[in-house]
RNA sequence: CGGGAUGUGGCGCAGUUUGGUAGCGCGUCCGCUUUGGGAGCGGAAGGUCGUCGGUUCAAAUCCGGCCAUCCCGACCA
């Protein structure tokens, strides 16, 4: 077969570059940074976007929808909001054909504009929590921009929370890094992150605290796969988010920010990937099982039965897709179908239905099993629900042989030339962490040992994962 | 933003050293034969050679500016 990807081991970022185009997920904008995202990329990210908006949800949180343009002024309000994030602002000045008396800031994340309006509908402790997010895109001029991982406008969710107290805002705040993030990379992206809390150094522009998943791509780098921001009370003092409490007494509130992006999209190739292409798991898949045509006979009777199964396998619950192109070749629409990463192949051709059979590709493992047709469904079922799994321990295995446990900072530098390293953040510290930094190495996070994630980068006993990262 | 590399039909490239008016593979379109892992044959369309300027009788080719992309670094969610 003719090489159709730069094979990962010979130049990742190439591979990773021919797999969005040859999935045809992704093209690059005209102005630079900014990426046109493909049917076969969207609908990957639609996925995404409901799976996660149902978590949200589920945690109490309602959408809502704010500006693309913030005045400037508001950014400035927050001193290390703004420090942090005027170096990647795009700033129109003018409009309507005039320069603008104040420049409008297209939104780099909506801390502030939903911070004034918080201001104005929290009132008495009976109004919080409020609990908001949006579906939005965010601008941030990127000097060096990368497809899904880093572009300088891209897709998100971002949540906008306000509570009475600093226990509430934290509760909230972890509780989206588990119950939201966490639990749908794992069970649904089928990428096993390690789950933490940023460094000072790493930490959002005016937060208090940062917490982070970390995944790690298939060269061993550190990929952020989304944050969850306890604000303390710097925003809600910026912006007068205060409320009369229980007692009849002025408070400020608490508030919280979290988010994750089409950086997934990345991050999905970057873990799951192999040198035929994408591999997307089912339980993120917007087509799982692909019925494939291989060549009909004079009366169609292969079409009609292969979308006879597929009407079978939706009506099971199956999101497929049917493949009934039989003038393009078949090499072509199965090399196709395994760049898009669907999961499941079934190849029916006359002779599988003189047989009575259907063949059963898996893209996971590249297993080929004729089976009966009148058994595909539940064989269908079991096989994604296996592949599911496989994805994710493939992922984890790759990560836990890829992590070295070191005592100091020259090892960690070193381990991190080939994956992650663990080391106690004792043998790091501030110092260390300027040190790693000096060598492109940085801090993705600090756990405990048991795995938790600390309340304080000064707990005793603290785990630092050190990693090249995107 | 610094260092390096590269910009030539939709994609991948040759041609640039030594200036002479653009070629190959893939893809696309038409026809026939094909179709169980990127099909074969025949025919056709498609390019102000990234862009702006300079040198020259003549520039893809030499010189300069700018833009874009990729790699490495810096910066940063």
């Amino acid at each position: 077969m003719a090489r159709v990807l730069t094979p990962r081991a010979e130049d990742f970022p190439r591979w990773y570059q021919d797999v969005i185009a040859k999935a045809e997920l992704a093209d690059n904008g005209p102005v630079r940074g900014t990426m046109v995202i493909r049917p076969t990329g969207y609908a990957l990210w639609e996925r995404m976007q409901a799976e996660m908006d149902a978590r949200i949800k589920a945690t109490g949180a309602q959408n809502a929808y704010f500006p693309l343009f913030i005045p400037e002024s508001y950014l400035r309000r927050e001193a290390e909001h703004v420090e942090g994030f005027s170096p990647e602002l795009a700033v129109v000045t003018h409009g309507g054909g005039k320069q603008l008396d104040e420049p409008v800031v297209v939104r780099p994340t909506s801390e502030t504009v939903i911070g004034e309006f918080m201001a104005k509908w929290v009132q008495s402790y009976r109004d919080l929590p409020l609990l908001l997010n949006q579906w939005a895109n965010v601008v941030r001029w990127e000097l060096r921009p990368r497809v899904f991982l880093r572009t300088s406008e891209f897709l998100w969710q971002e949540g906008h929370t306000a509570h009475a107290t600093e226990e509430d805002a934290r509760a909230y705040a972890r509780r989206i890094l588990h119950e939201a993030y966490e639990d749908f990379m794992v069970n649904v992206l089928a990428i096993p992150v390690v789950v933490g809390r940023k460094t000072a150094r790493e930490r959002f522009a005016g937060a208090t605290n940062t917490y982070t998943l970390e995944a790690m791509t298939g060269d061993g780098k550190a990929l952020q796969m989304g944050t969850s921001h306890e604000l303390g009370q710097n925003f809600a003092r910026a912006f007068e988010i205060d409320f009369l409490g229980a007692s009849g007494q002025r408070e400020l509130a608490w508030t919280t920010s979290w988010g994750v992006s089409t950086r997934m999209v990345g991050g999905l190739i970057m873990c799951h990937g192999d040198d035929n292409g994408l591999r997307v798991p089912p339980a993120l898949a917007p087509i799982q099982a692909q019925v494939m045509v291989v060549k009909d006979d004079a009366n169609g009777e292969v079409t009609s039965a292969a979308r006879k199964l597929a009407d079978a396998l939706r009506d099971a619950g199956v999101r497929v897709g049917v493949d009934e192109r039989v003038e393009t070749p078949f090499g072509r629409r199965a090399v196709d179908a395994e760049l898009k990463g669907y999961p499941i192949r079934l190849e029916m051709g006359p002779r599988d239905l003189a047989a009575g059979n259907v063949v059963l590709v898996r893209r996971v493992n590249g297993s080929k099993t004729p089976v009966p047709l009148d058994n595909v469904v539940a064989l269908v079922h079991q096989a994604l629900e296996e592949d599911q799994k496989a994805l994710y321990e493939q992922a984890l295995q790759f990560r836990q042989s890829h992590t070295a446990e070191v005592a100091t900072v020259d090892e960690a530098a070193e381990a991190a030339a080939t994956g992650w390293a663990r080391i106690p953040w004792s043998a790091v510290g501030v110092e260390g962490e300027a040190a790693l930094n000096a060598r492109g190495v940085t801090v993705r996070c600090l756990v405990r040992e048991d795995g938790t994630v600390p309340d304080s980068e000064d707990e005793p006993g603290l785990i630092a994962y050190a990693a090249r990262s995107y």
